[in-house]
DNA sequence: GTCAGTGCAAAAACTTTGCATTTCG
DNA sequence: CGAAATGCAAAGTTTTTGCACTGAC
């Protein structure tokens, strides 16, 4: 778990070594990831950032351009949740997998050491290195049965 | 791991039990699954089709109507990632999980045992009753790095 | 001042839908 | 025959690109 302003001053080092050019756009699109409750599409950002600031100008192909960046720094992640096409979330986040009820749509977020230790090793394995994972176990939950 | 005999049974018996039609479209889709060594987009699922029968007239619209079907009655599963967008598996194949290149978009399989061992565990532990599962490992492969 | 980044609009890529026609049961 | 599914083309969506302009360094 990293704080917004952690995050922010990664943002601005990472795009100094590059020798890229800090722009309040991405800040904003990563200060969004950062405090969304969901993981988002590349429209909810915009829309979020529209709701935020009506006078904003920012064209929607900032914000892919803006996520993609983003997401090859590291700095956020993409991930499909089914039928919604992509989707993104922040780094700077603790992390968790999900339980999903299929019946009632409950989520419970839920962290195994164990699981993640084999993840690492498996990675290893296959000289892979790993920038994220995602886990996803369906089922029904206790109310739904 | 189900034969193609076993899967196209099940078809079978899917599409009678709901009142639905059986068609060589369908099985073709299917089938292509089946034996595709990759994980397949939508397009590539068409153009198999296509390479394998110059004479099929099946449109891409079948294609994506067929894909959403057999996934909707879980035959196959699909999963998506990075730029090249949604891509289906068949489930008649072992159950296995999934290390993605997010450069190249190359997918090795996997399967380890204590994962799934402790993801039944959680499960329980949550009172959950679980039907399926996925999960991804992302990452840069060895030739991309 | 330079050049990366932006906004806009247009293009490309991807997916779904409407409809006449065909096919399964 | 009737309903479901298909093929085609057209319409929607989503994402990327070209280009003139702006702004960070």
């Amino acid at each position: 778990m990293i704080s917004t302003e952690e995050a922010i001053e990664e943002l601005k080092k990472i795009v100094k070594q590059k020798g890229l050019k800090y722009t309040e756009q991405r800040e904003i699109v990563l200060n969004i990831l950062i405090h969304a409750e969901d993981h988002l599409t590349a429209e909810e950002v915009y829309n979020e950032i529209k709701s935020q600031d009506n006078n904003s100008n920012i064209g929607i192909a900032t914000v892919y351009r803006a996520l993609s960046f983003l997401e090859e720094v590291d700095l956020i992640t993409s991930i499909n949740f089914g039928t919604d096409g992509k989707k993104y979330e922040s780094n700077a986040k603790s992390h968790h997998d999900h339980l999903i009820c299929t019946e009632c749509g409950k989520i419970i977020e839920f962290l195994d050491d164990e699981i993640e230790k084999r993840q690492e090793r498996i990675a290893k394995k296959n000289k892979f290195k790993i920038t994220s994972h995602s886990m996803q176990l369906y089922g029904v939950c206790s109310d739904c049965q």
